[in-house]
DNA sequence: ATTAAAAGTGTAACGATTACAAACCTATAA
DNA sequence: TTATAGGTTTGTAATCGTTACACTTTTAAT
């Protein structure tokens, strides 16, 4: 499915930014931040504002084209994949993480908890990743 | 177990401050907002200053006595339950609820995941609360 | 009682996010 | 083509949770 098509099947009309920012988020599977995107696309549509980016990825959001991260509680990171699925944050480097899935993540998911109606499944790890583990740089550890 | 052995046993020098907060955490298990605490403590201890309430949660948090909940990326909750379980994030009401685990909640967790080291298991999920879905607040759910 | 270290306090700074009003497009109707 | 309306984008200012920092208070040991 290219960007346009999944704007569309979401009902968002289509704009340079907004086509941009989706691609950029489809293109990128590193959870990337506001400021990320930004900085990214600035270049190739250079009257771009920051606000913009917000907007979008609020619309977006909400729409369903993508999903919100709020891991690390300091930024919002923006995930294109929307099925549920599991991360991995690196309290070391503050990459995030796709998880390969297993069972528990993919289980088509009960809708109710308790009398509860779930709308949204979170679920991630924080930790040392593998690369940061090679790198011994276990001093940041502490936290 | 009580306020002081659970501060003595993640080696916290116990104060006034640090036995009301860790008391309230355990206490109120609503899961509350640095402004929840210091206002609930305000009034028994007048010259608390929010500044003592962002500095002792830290303290406790990083000595393991309590968990950081970073759900709706606006406010930071702590939770006096450090044994990792699953919660709930009313989007209609903003409370955040516990959830009855399950199986796949309390497995003792691989402490590895891709080769990552896992140090902090996260799961919860948002939706409509049991609570609001009664009282039909269903007109904010478009978020 | 003295003194050093730890803990607490208050204000100022910071940074991510949002509010808001103006400017800009895009499409349709006259 | 021009006019007009609605939606989109933009930039600046405001908001608000959090952190930095310097000062004061408390604690514990000598």
């Amino acid at each position: 499915m290219d960007v346009l098509e999944r704007l569309q099947s979401h009902h968002i009309k289509p704009s340079v930014q907004r086509i941009a920012i989706m691609e950029y988020l489809m293109a990128h599977r590193t959870h990337p931040t506001v400021d990320e995107i930004y900085l990214a696309l600035s270049p190739s549509i250079p009257t771009l504002s920051k606000t913009t980016v917000y907007n979008t990825l609020k619309l977006l959001s909400e729409n369903g084209a993508i999903q919100t991260l709020t891991i690390d509680g300091r930024n919002t990171c923006y995930d294109a994949i929307t099925a549920p699925h599991a991360h991995f944050f690196c309290k070391c480097c503050g990459r995030i993480y796709d998880l390969t899935p297993t069972e528990s993540d993919t289980h088509p998911g009960e809708m109710e908890r308790d009398g509860h109606q779930i709308q949204e499944i979170h679920h991630y790890y924080k930790g040392i990743c593998k690369q940061c583990i090679a790198e011994k740089c276990l001093d940041i550890i502490n936290n």
